[in-house]
DNA sequence: TGTACATCAGTGAACGCGCGTTCACTGATGTAC
DNA sequence: TGTACATCAGTGAACGCGCGTTCACTGATGTAC
């Protein structure tokens, strides 16, 4: 009981060596899951065995850190969440709304998928290829930042017409174009710049066409936009 | 040789029974492993003894029908292809444009989605999460309805000004909504028919806004369009 | 401060099990003549 | 038509292998006093 606050008196980002080392394990091991998903594996049929080899340690050494790897993905999931909001705050600085913005935006996009393409990996193909944990707790994560998203164009006011829940199937649909692009992305050879490029004008234009038709969106009764859309050509 | 063409005698659709029985078999192997897919498995983890046992044959009997499972998923690729295009023509039916057409669409598309659940969910998780060989085939599938779709809107002439890039670009917007959309009604309990209800009545004003967009688009050169989406508030 | 003890991340042997694949087979169905 | 032979979908035994999980362990690190 004497110097019970002497180990305290480390500075607290200075972490006890052992527990240093189990936190470095443990993300051996999350790396490595991600390595071989990277590898073609599906995360849903890695082994424990197949994990810790890659991580270099003996496969009962993971019982130290998860029970399951379905519990593993989850923490895998979070990493990526804390991507997903760090993209989000980066591509919030294009400050002036229209084309330009959603240039700016995708491009953000698209740096991060590189970056964290392992992740992005991960997340696309377990999103409905998963556990239904797995697929759950992923769905939470991008509802979040879809709402995020909504929030930041509202706070912009791009869209002052819009009812915060019209604001939200916009944003909705942003993200699923943005999951779907992040797919067929991450499958292009690097060695394919042209086609590359054509995938991101396409993305931008299809982005701009929603947001187009966010403006021109009237707040109405069901039914009555029948006239517009055939009727305008 | 004397007697060669008596067995061609019989009519061309009632094969031999043993083509018949083999016919059979391979049917059951695919519909195994897709009821395997709808308890809950991942299509990627299924085993051979796995599929086989569902089937109610002895694991080496699946050598006669495939190579890999692999080989039997793309085998079950083609048959939801099909669905895919029955899908498309029934909706094709809904000849007057407008927010009707889309909703009449969208309920074909949520029918077909609950009487062919397996091959869907089949697919909506194979799509990014499978092996290469089965998420290229799946892509292909799409691919070939976007652009089935796009030439359905060509000739309603919903679209009259815009070029088949463009109609293009709506096409895979629709249908991305499509795919996200069908993921989540299968995760739906069905003791929840308002929460239901709410998602159709989202994912049409989904495609309601994407049209308008669509609608008010002019092929003009990159960057002009800011103007329209900040101004017109 | 030094010492004796406690903790616990990672080890390594062992287990029973289901896997994919091989092989020779059987017996119903199809074919030749 | 009847008979003798060929085909081949499905069988069942057997194999070697890697899996997940248990258990008692070791030895570096942390704690008490």
């Amino acid at each position: 009981m004497r110097n019970r606050l002497t180990p305290a008196a480390k500075p607290a980002d200075e972490l006890q060596a052992r527990v240093r080392r189990k936190e470095q394990t443990r993300q051996n091991l999350m790396q490595a899951a991600l390595a071989l998903v990277g590898n073609g594996s599906s995360f849903t049929a890695l082994g424990i065995r197949e994990i810790t080899r890659e991580a270099g340690v003996v496969p009962t050494a993971f019982y130290r850190h998860f029970k399951t790897t379905d519990e593993l993905g989850l923490a895998l999931v979070e990493e990526a969440g804390l991507t997903l909001r760090r993209l989000l705050r980066e591509a919030r600085q294009a400050s002036l709304p229209g084309e330009d913005m959603i240039r700016h935006s995708v491009n953000v996009f698209i740096n991060y998928l590189k970056q964290h393409h392992l992740e992005w990996r991960f997340i696309s193909s377990e999103r409905s290829g998963g556990s239904p944990a797995l697929r759950n707790a992923i769905r939470n994560e991008i509802t979040h930042f879809t709402n995020e998203m909504a929030s930041d164009l509202r706070s912009l006011n791009i869209f002052p017409k819009l009812t915060g829940t019209s604001l939200l199937l916009i944003c909705s649909v942003v993200v699923t174009l943005m999951m779907n692009s992040a797919v067929d992305f991450l499958d292009l050879k690097p060695e394919q710049p042209m086609i590359e490029r054509e995938m991101q004008d396409n993305f931008v234009k299809q982005i701009v066409m929603v947001f187009l038709g966010a403006a021109h969106w009237e707040e109405v009764p069901t039914g009555s936009l029948q006239d517009e859309i055939s009727g305008r050509q």
